[in-house]
DNA sequence: TTCTTCATGTAATTAGTTACATGATTGA
DNA sequence: TCAATCATGTAACTAATTACATGAAGAA
């Protein structure tokens, strides 16, 4: 049982799900905070099987065969066994940052490009999330009487963007001031740490 | 090559290391956002080296042999283009949403217990941050011409631990009004998810 | 001397990805 | 009726992890 097993399993407790399905729901969200291949999806469920927490019937469109997937008794007892323990924190797995690291080994237009995609990647997914809040304010979406779970996660989503957001844009702004990404003299970078260790006790900038 | 061995490369270019040595360096700031486990970072170099992007030397601590690896010009090259296409944007991972995502199957504890382990998880990684600043500020670091860009990088680390950590406290003071985790209709879930998206526009909130 | 921690790897396993394949449906 | 897209998977591959092993150095 991986994370993605429960992830498959917490769904499949909101309701049957064919696989194709379980899919589409992932890409609605969960993809930006448990992030799987699609094609990985039509694997996991099968495991649940195996171990008696859901159960698969086998249905028929046309001529062709689709699975849909149902949580059992001892699935739900799994569910709630699973959520007892807190699990890990965020992971981070950030290649345009590593290319902020190594910029000096670059040109400035190379590590100007980097903090711009960072920042339209992050405009795109902070639009996205607002996209869904807005379409949950209006619909409801699927599951209407979760709202209130929802709104925390949205809400960690849509900070999560912002915060990415604002660093790009501060980034670009100092960047834009250097003559070159060239080793130096490092008075402003000491000022740009200081404000880092000290704020831990004081009020957060900006 | 994958991202981790252009994450090599790049500490190449600065200097030349041991395994262990690299390792260390990664600890240190780099795995918080290119996570690696330790033992893979002794296969790594050894594709740079098949790839005539680095050299191995074979040195002798008692009799026992370590490997120190050092860039060539055709690795130099090869980092040089690598920082010309901007990365990928930052990846998540985070179990514990998916906890908070699915908390009606679980206790109101429950999900207290998760968001008290997100926060005590952020602020631990915030207060690593503030020490290598303070590290960095004291004794200018392994790199002190490296300051400008491990200022960037520092910045956005601290930011990201800071959101994660002013959301945990954010949700703590929501859930703990809530009487249980049950299903609900969600005015308060409204309000929150109102503020996500109406603040695209407007100013940040809190 | 013994224990612990530092230092340096190897081997086995696995979770996950990319690439591919193909039937069903719908709109032009 | 043709093309595009929706829907449903399988197979092959690989990057990465966990577990293990062991010598060196320093502390008790």
């Amino acid at each position: 049982m991986t994370t993605t097993t429960y992830v498959i399993l917490g769904l499949l407790a909101l309701r049957r799900w064919s696989t194709y399905e379980l899919a589409q729901q992932m890409k609605r969200s969960i993809r930006y905070y448990w992030p799987r291949a699609e094609s990985h999806l039509y694997e996991e469920p099968k495991k649940l099987v195996a171990l008696g927490l859901a159960t698969a019937t086998r249905e028929d469109v046309g001529r062709r065969p689709r699975t849909v997937y149902e949580i059992t008794e001892a699935g739900r007892g799994a569910l709630t066994a699973w959520l007892a323990t807190p699990g890990s924190g965020p992971l981070v797995e950030f290649e345009g940052l590593v290319k902020v690291l190594f910029a000096e080994q670059g040109t400035k237009d190379q590590l100007l490009g980097t903090i711009a995609a960072i920042r339209a990647d992050a405009e795109a997914a902070r639009e996205h999330h607002a996209e869904l809040g807005t379409d949950l304010l209006v619909t409801g979406g699927p599951f209407p009487e979760r709202l209130h779970v929802n709104s925390l996660v949205l809400k960690f989503m849509w900070e999560q963007a912002e915060a990415v957001r604002r660093w790009a844009e501060w980034a670009e702004g100092v960047v834009s001031e250097w003559p070159d990404t060239a080793p130096r003299t490092g008075d402003q970078a000491r000022r740009v740490i200081s404000t880092v260790t000290s704020s831990t006790v004081d009020a957060p900038p900006e």
